[in-house]
Order: C-alpha cells, then sequence, then structure tokens
DNA sequence: CATGTGATTTGTGTATACAGAAACCCCAAC
DNA sequence: GTTGGGGTTTCTGTATACACAAATCACATG
C-alpha cells in the first residue's frame, strides 16, 4: 500500500510495524494513553492506520519495553506507574548508573567530559533563559547519558539503561522538575563529570547514588504534593 | 460446553507463537542452532510446524532477549557470544547481583536462607553422586536464584537480572564447570547465603563480587583451553 | 577476463479472512 | 433480589495471499 507520491527520491522506507510502534510509544510516554487504559488490537490498528498484523508487532515490541501488559482476556493494557515502582524503578537505576559511573570514569575520553564539564557550569545561566534553556539543558543531560553509554562501551549495559530510561521518561514527565531542584542536579551532575575526568571511579559512582537519591526524593516530594500517581495501584508488570 | 476431551484434564491450549518461541529459545540456549545461523521464517515456520504469522511473534520475543539480532538484509541471525561479550555480560551481572544481594539481607526471609545454607552445606557431598547430583546441584543455584528474586521484590530488578541469566545460559552450556571449581562456587554462596542470613548487606556484595570474579576466570579459562568461542567475531547486539 | 546491467528468484512486510475462545447480556428459576 | 445458564457478540490467534524490495545470477559488453 504506497500512498507516497514519487517525490525526489529519497522516500524513506518506514515499516507500518515502526510507525505504530513510535506513535504508540510516544502517547505513553506523553501520557496521551494513560496508564491503566485498556486498549483493543482492532480499534488501535483502525485509529493508527495500519492493519492489525503491523499493529501486533508493535505491541510485542510495547510488551517487551515493560510499557504495556498483556491482558488475560480482553485487549492490552498500558502499565501503571505507582510510587512503589518509581521506587523499584529508582533501585536498579542506581545499580546500573553506579556501576556505568565507576566504569566511566575507567574508558572515558577525558575531550568528551571537559566539553561536558564545560556545559555543566553553564548550566545555572542556561536555566535562567526560559523554556529554550530548558530545553537545552535537556539535551545537555541526554548528552552526558549518550557520553556514558559510549564510556562504558557495554552492549549489555547500554540495553539495560535504555529501558530504565524508558520508564524514566514517563516519571519525569508526571513530575515538571522546579528550577531550583534542576540546577542542584546540574550541580550534581558537574560533580559526576569531575570524577570521571579525575578517573576517580568510586567518587563517580558514590556522586552518582548521591544524584539519583537527590532525584528520587525531589520526584516523590512533587508527586505527594500533586498526587497524580496512585500509591499503590497494581499487580507488578510482566 | 464440553468439547470432546478424551484425555485426563490438561490439555493447555498453548498458543502456537508460544510453542515457537519456546523451542527456537530451548535450541539457541542448548547451542542447536549455534550462534551466528542464519535464519529463514519461511524455513523456520515449516520446520516447527506454525504458519509464519506466530513465528515473527516468536522472533520478536527473541529479539527483544538479545538471543537473535534484526536481519541484515536476509533472514534473522542467532547472536554471538564471544569472549569480549562474556566479559560484558559479567560486568551488567555484578552490577545487578552485588545489589540484589545487597537489598536481599536487608529484606530477606531468614526461614528461606537457612533452608538454603543448609542444602548449601551439603552440596559438596551432592557432587560426589554423579550425573543426579549435579543436576540437583543446578536446581539448588537455582533455588538460590528464586530466593534472592523474591526476597528483593522488584520486578524491574528481577526482570533485568531474568535477562542476563537468559545470556549465562548459553555461556553455561559452553563452559562445562569442573567439579572444583563446583565445590569452590557452592562454598562462595555459602559465604552470600550467610552474610544475607546476618542481614550484613556489604558482605553479602562483597561476597557476590568475589563469587562472580571467580566465576568469570573460570570460564575464561576453560574456554582458553577449548577455544569453542571466537574472540572477537561480530558487531555488538541490538 | 572483468564488469556492469537487467531479469529472476527469493524473502520479508502487510492485509485480510476465518476459527475458536472468552466476555457480555439477557432471561429464567429459586 | 440474586444466581446460574445459554446464546450472542466481540476479540484474539492463526493461516494465507499478495506486493514490494533486495540479492543473485546470467549475459552481454568493454
Amino acid at each position: 500500500m504506497y500512498t507516497e507520491t514519487p517525490t525526489t527520491g529519497t522516500t524513506a522506507p518506514v515499516r507500518a510495524s515502526e510507525r505504530a510502534y513510535r506513535q504508540l510509544r510516544g502517547e505513553i510516554l506523553d501520557g496521551l494513553l494513560a496508564p491503566g487504559t485498556g486498549l483493543l488490537e482492532v480499534e488501535q490498528a483502525a485509529r493508527i492506520g495500519v492493519s492489525r498484523t503491523p499493529l501486533r508487532a508493535a505491541i510485542a515490541r510495547l510488551i517487551a519495553d515493560g510499557l504495556v501488559a498483556g491482558r488475560t482476556g480482553r485487549g492490552f493494557m498500558v502499565t501503571e506507574m505507582s510510587v512503589d515502582r518509581i521506587g523499584e524503578l529508582y533501585e536498579v537505576r542506581r545499580a546500573l548508573e553506579e556501576h556505568a559511573a565507576r566504569i566511566a570514569a575507567e574508558r572515558r575520553d577525558p575531550a568528551v567530559f571537559e566539553a561536558l564539564r564545560t556545559q555543566f557550569l553553564a548550566a545555572p545561566e542556561l536555566l535562567r533563559h526560559g523554556k529554550a534553556g530548558l530545553r537545552r539543558y535537556y539535551e545537555l543531560i541526554d548528552e552526558f547519558d549518550l557520553a556514558l553509554d559510549v564510556a562504558v562501551a557495554n552492549p549489555f549495559l547500554v540495553g539495560a539503561l535504555a529501558g530504565v530510561r524508558t520508564h524514566l521518561a514517563r516519571i519525569r514527565r508526571l513530575a515538571r522538575d522546579n528550577p531550583d531542584r534542576l540546577r542542584s542536579a546540574a550541580a550534581e551532575h558537574l560533580l559526576i563529570v569531575d570524577a570521571v575526568l579525575a578517573g576517580d571511579s568510586s567518587l563517580a559512582a558514590h556522586a552518582t547514588h548521591v544524584h539519583l537519591h537527590q532525584s528520587l526524593t525531589s520526584v516523590l516530594a512533587t508527586l505527594r504534593g500533586s498526587s497524580a500517581v496512585p500509591a499503590d495501584p497494581s499487580p507488578p508488570p510482566r
């Protein structure tokens, strides 16, 4: 089924299953598809504009991601995200990121982390520039994560971290960070970068621990205020 | 309404996709489908006796498991397992299992680990009883893993550990443990159990570190002897 | 003899039709 | 009013047919 007009060459052959996956994943991460939402194959296939076959492939990937759970009887369900679940996620995140920081300190490319250091030094200034500055800040975090991935150079570890970050994106959406917290976070990141740069693996790991502790504390405090997330709603995923 | 079920009860409605998944996964873990083997949908579907649709669902799950890699043009491929890859796997394993041991020491049910302790004490004796004893020993390891999973009570962490253990099963098959190593391993496990039992989370983590170090050393030594695994054959998975 | 180009083959990606099973609903019986 | 049962509906699971893309091979040409 080709609805594409034969324009100038670059007709990227995006598979229907890929489109469905990206759209559903995006909608789940953005909260458009609320946790607990029951979804039906036919209905979603029609909505997205693909047939059931590629849609099922997309669902399979989302289940592997832990974003949706197969429902025993009817359809499938967007997984819930409770306070308990957030705590558990951070537990795994600590294990993986502390280890990653430790390894990165041993294997890092100094030039990359020098560049990051400069940028994190400028971050507080960045946060005074409204929405654009905020977006730039989040890009910086992404660069930091990427630099860590490259430094650890371990596909298994990087893959596990990617899984954690997926769920983290959902949480970040719920707990809109306030500027004060972001300024502190930048300082914490700076310390991690410095430790990695100095090759101090122990400090890198412990600084990561501190950062994640502060992050979790902040998230939980925000959620306690808004109560946008149930305390303990559902059985665990998978 | 009763559809004619002449046999006694257990007519489990096993989905075709589930059968295909289990068979392929089993064959990969057992090494019947060697790493690097190129597989074709039609050919595998015919072999297993299902149509392409459920087979593709099975493949999707195997890709998520990291056991097969997406196609490079034609078909899909059983992922390779090099010495480098084994080292990387153990790196993640250390991160997760050390953390799990630490947590387990804080949340464990003493009765469960008391029972494990008794069994690990008897393990050396077990290993003198040939093949049956060996199987029992591996069952004991499984029980230990399960006890840890229950103790940590964290779906994310347990899920990540399950992923690691999947790949570990492939390695274990390559590096047939020798009795001496197993006896040492039993002693190392005993120390971990003792630490968990005592609620000594630091010792539990460090004893796990020691155990994994010895395990990796032994695996690498075995492989260096047999050279059943390439040194650095392929691009990383995913 | 090497190399480029076109036809053929082969395999995946997608749509759709069909069958079985589970949930829903209505109605009757207690 | 509640509960149990049977019919209906609806959705998933599977098979299959078709379309497009890529790799292979043959053949011609330099």
